[in-house]
DNA sequence: ACGGACTGGTTGCAAACTGCAACCGCCGGG
DNA sequence: CCCGGCGGTTGCAGTTTGCAACCAGTCCGT
């Protein structure tokens, strides 16, 4: 309990994301991406060929809609998503990597790589994890071009 | 606002941390290290040399020492940092990375290296940068001798 | 032996964030 | 004209975070 009946001031919170914490480079993605839901959205537009907002809602993880239309409008702030309409359908939007989020893509394959090595539920097919090991470059350079098609790859 | 005054009945909460939303290898990172602390502490283990409680609170992002206290007790539960008593000093603990968290090390490299290109301020090295580049898995090796001899050596 | 400082935490409270489910305006198709 | 899909927004409850005070055990100097 705190001693003082009347508490002294206190820090007024910090809604300021732009002020982060520390100039440490590992500090700068934990605050980016540093929650539960950020690093699935990634994946989404990155290995499963998402594009909309249903599609992501639609995960198998249960993304509530306004958690998910928050992540999506951070991404799009910090320039790692754009957004724009769909000139297929009026009503739609389509959301897309931007360069700085297709740059994620060797920490995204690290990942799989570690969690297929330490957690025995994950769940990523063999081929792709001894071609993470075996050819990286030539991977990666496969990966983008079916991102760029729009498809579905990842593990 | 809920339509019915009577709501209907809600899913209990999930405490079970064991109990994983699905079996993605990205899903599995972000569960273990979606916060915007863990990370940090990972850093302050694998870089920077640190190994006592009060050394891992001085950092510069000034962590709470409730919440360091939880991580460190999640990330020792789920194998990354093990505990033991310092031989040196009897009141003293000593928190070390285990394999499992050793082996995070590609990914940590990915991250620096991302955000040594997206984020202005992030301060790095450059000759770290380079290595990293020009000869990730020498410089790997020399990182993990470097975290058995104990010393400060990363970004 | 004693006092003060350092160690690794715990506790109480308030503020912030997250999750759920209901709701809403817009568009397109039949 | 209605009906469903689309991309959200809103209200509430439950959970997590942050802060600061506090604490027991150990070390150190005197």
């Amino acid at each position: 309990m705190p001693r003082s009946p009347d508490r002294p001031k206190r820090r007024p919170p910090r809604h300021d994301s732009a002020q982060l914490r520390s100039n440490c480079p590992i500090n700068f993605v934990a605050e980016t991406f540093g929650d539960k839901w950020t690093l699935l959205v990634i994946r989404d537009l990155m290995f499963k060929g998402k594009r909309h907002f249903g599609e992501f809602r639609a995960s198998e993880e249960a993304i509530a809609s306004n958690i998910l239309a928050d992540r999506l409008q951070r991404l799009e702030a910090c320039g790692v998503v754009e957004k724009r309409p769909d000139p297929a359908h009026r009503s739609k939007l389509i959301y897309e990597l931007t360069q700085k989020g297709r740059d994620l893509m060797p920490v995204m394959l690290e990942i799989t790589a570690w969690s297929a090595k330490h957690d025995a539920r994950t769940n990523t097919p063999k081929p792709f994890l001894t071609a993470i090991k075996r050819d990286r470059e030539g991977l990666m350079k496969g990966l983008l071009a079916a991102l760029d098609a729009g498809q579905k790859v990842g593990p």
